[in-house]
RNA sequence: GCGCUUGUAGCUCAGUGGAUAGAGCGACGGCCUCCGGAGCCGUAGGUCAGGAGUUCGACUCUCCUCAAGCGCGCCA
């Protein structure tokens, strides 16, 4: 398959077909990477996992197995423990991964699990009512970097960002800065501050650009036209400042999506309508209500539509899956959120279930809290109450490279401490700089070697290098990137490629430190195998959106 | 009360049924005549929250208990 290691997948089929000499039709049984070093380079458990329908020994099955074996990179094989197949790898095996692996250039580790189907990844959404903070510069990382990773194993992606522009949020943001308006030209008393209006300065901001622009004509105007006016101006500003945060993180939307565009078209009652006709949807108490379908996990009916005839966010976020899945016809749908969101998450399935598609199709990747560390200490958050640190200020000093990889190295379901002090640090007690450094070294190799009038050869690589422990382990590395790839794009999670970027760029280092690359006996075969590790490490920060430097 | 998530080294966390549980930071001790020392090598550090079960085999799956966070609205 086109992005795997060809020699990867000679030792994997060697392994399928001893298997299947046992008399098993198929399998999809592949070596893993033994913990122990005794333990050889490759292990199969498949013989324990074969013995009860075999009904054999695992050790006696494991021994047929190896006699099976056949393959041109394996030296030596030994059954050990409760059935364990070990395999121990020549040379002509990593050497081949490394001229496998700068063969196919750029798309290395490509694999194709897509097929091109057409996934939307759905994120970030913060409502348009104060700037990004951390919290939403997680998501932002986490969603585009699942994008990236997505296209890159074969997906048709699109990027959407949902704007929650309609609703009583946005009647308070324009309250809110209407009321600042009024204390900024001295008439506090004649409009009040709403009760869970957003109190940061931002809000100052925005009333006095009105004030420059149109003067205190409000101050004299029915309520309803200037709060129309006002959250229509407030709203559009803080969407246009998240926007320049989200480019300057390096985050691109394909589609901006308007809630407000469902309800102006009518969408949300017809969704309605249909859920109504086909039994899902029923009226009580003046309330039109979904009714759950136990089997999905949600424990009870909820509202969609109110008594005084508002429909529910649920109701609306119904109206827009649907969208995704019928109208759009994409064939997955991932949306990222704030964990708190978590209970909704069995509703939105149901709802899914109901409109005839798939739940399964359907993926939430929740994300918890970000925890910011200054100087040692917790910096407490509240959008409402508009004490945050924002996601820019959070650029501003640590830079965009730093902050996503610091917001990508955790799993997104588990809770990160975001130190601002060691993610500002230019040293190797940074993650960010160790794996950088890596490829900048590669840079710098490289340039050495084309400066001496050398540059990368056909010529096959000197097998005798890697009867060196650093150089195995490196190849080895490399070996299992498209296996790195797989498992990231599979189970959606970066953090994944941050680990896997920091060990390969470990093992480079430790190589590059065993002996010199250039003006060595294997000086050639030494600098593929640098160039083929710069250009792994290059693809992982390019998948977690991160600047590959040449230079530091 | 019910549900979701989390609990692994001093700290922050990896580990989607395989052998003796790993990494980074922090601590301690070494390595520059040399391609980039933003680096490398080594040492110490564990009741995988606790208990039971399934399995040839459990950090991983099931159940119970404990602890933390979050949900359970005709809020968004």
């Amino acid at each position: 398959m086109k992005g795997e290691n060809n020699a990867v997948i000679k030792l994997n089929e060697a392994l399928q077909n001893a298997i299947k000499l046992l008399g098993i039709e198929s399998t999809d049984e592949v070596f893993e990477r033994p913990r122990n070093e005794g333990h050889g380079d490759r292990a199969s458990s498949a013989a324990m996992k074969l013995a009860k329908t075999l009904r054999q020994k695992p050790l006696d099955i494991a021994k047929k197995i190896s006699e099976n074996l056949q393959c041109e990179y394996i030296e030596k094989v030994e059954t050990a423990g409760a059935g364990f197949v070990n395999v121990f790898l020549n040379k002509k095996f990593y050497a081949d991964v490394i001229e496998d692996a700068l063969k196919q250039e750029n798309n290395y580790g490509s694999v194709n699990l897509g097929n091109n189907k057409k996934v939307q990844v759905e994120f970030v959404s913060a409502n348009p009512t104060g700037p990004l903070h951390i919290g939403h510069g997680r998501g932002a990382a986490l969603g585009d970097s699942v994008a990236r990773i997505l296209e890159f194993t074969g997906w048709n992606v699109q990027r959407e960002y949902y704007v929650n522009d309609s609703g009583l949020q946005i009647e308070t943001l324009g309250r809110s800065t209407l009321a600042r308006y009024f204390e900024i030209l001295g008439q506090g008393n004649k409009f009040s501050f709403p009760e869970n209006g957003y109190k940061g300065d931002y809000i100052y901001d925005i009333a006095k650009e009105i004030i420059n622009l149109e003067g205190e004509k409000f101050l004299e105007m029915p309520e309803n036209e200037s709060v129309n006016y006002f959250k229509k101006y407030a709203a559009e500003k803080i969407m246009g400042e998240i926007k320049n945060d989200l480019e300057r993180f390096r985050v691109k939307f394909d589609k901006f999506f308007s809630e407000g565009f469902l309800h102006e078209n009518n969408l949300v009652m017809s969704a309605m309508n249909e859920l109504k006709t086909n039994g899902f949807a029923y009226e009580q108490d003046g309330a039109l209500w979904f009714k759950t379908e136990d089997t999905i996990g949600d424990d009870k009916d909820r509202v969609l539509i109110r008594a005084n005839g508002v429909p529910t966010y649920f109701a609306s976020d119904i109206a827009y899956h649907r969208n995704k899945f019928i109208t759009r016809g994409f064939e997955r749908v991932i949306d990222v959120w704030g964990a708190d969101h978590h209970g909704y998450i069995a509703r939105v399935k149901a709802a899914i279930k109901a409109m005839g598609k798939n739940p399964d199709d359907f993926d939430v990747l929740l994300i918890q809290l970000v925890n910011l560390i200054r100087d040692g200490k917790t910096v407490n958050m509240s959008t409402r109450a508009g004490e945050f640190v924002t996601l820019s200020e959070v650029l501003d000093e640590a830079g965009v490279d730093a902050a996503r990889f610091f917001l990508l190295m955790r799993k997104s379901d588990s809770k990160i401490d975001f130190d601002m002090d060691l993610a500002k640090k230019q040293g190797n007690e940074n993650p960010v700089y160790y794996v950088q450094y890596a490829h900048a070294r590669v840079c710098g190799i490289m340039r050495e070697y084309e400066k001496q009038g050398e540059k990368i050869s056909d010529e096959k690589i000197s097998e005798n290098i890697f009867s060196e422990k650093e150089a195995r382990e490196l190849a080895d590395m490399i070996a299992f990137f498209p296996d790195e790839i797989k498992s990231a794009s599979s189970t959606l999670a970066p953090h994944v490629l941050t680990a896997y970027a920091a060990s390969l760029a470990g093992a480079f280092h430790s190589f590059y430190n065993s002996g010199r690359i250039i003006d060595a006996p294997d000086s050639a075969g030494r600098v593929k195998i640098s160039c083929a590790a710069g250009k792994v490490v290059a693809k992982c920060l390019e998948l977690i959106g991160v600047n590959a430097p040449e230079r530091m």
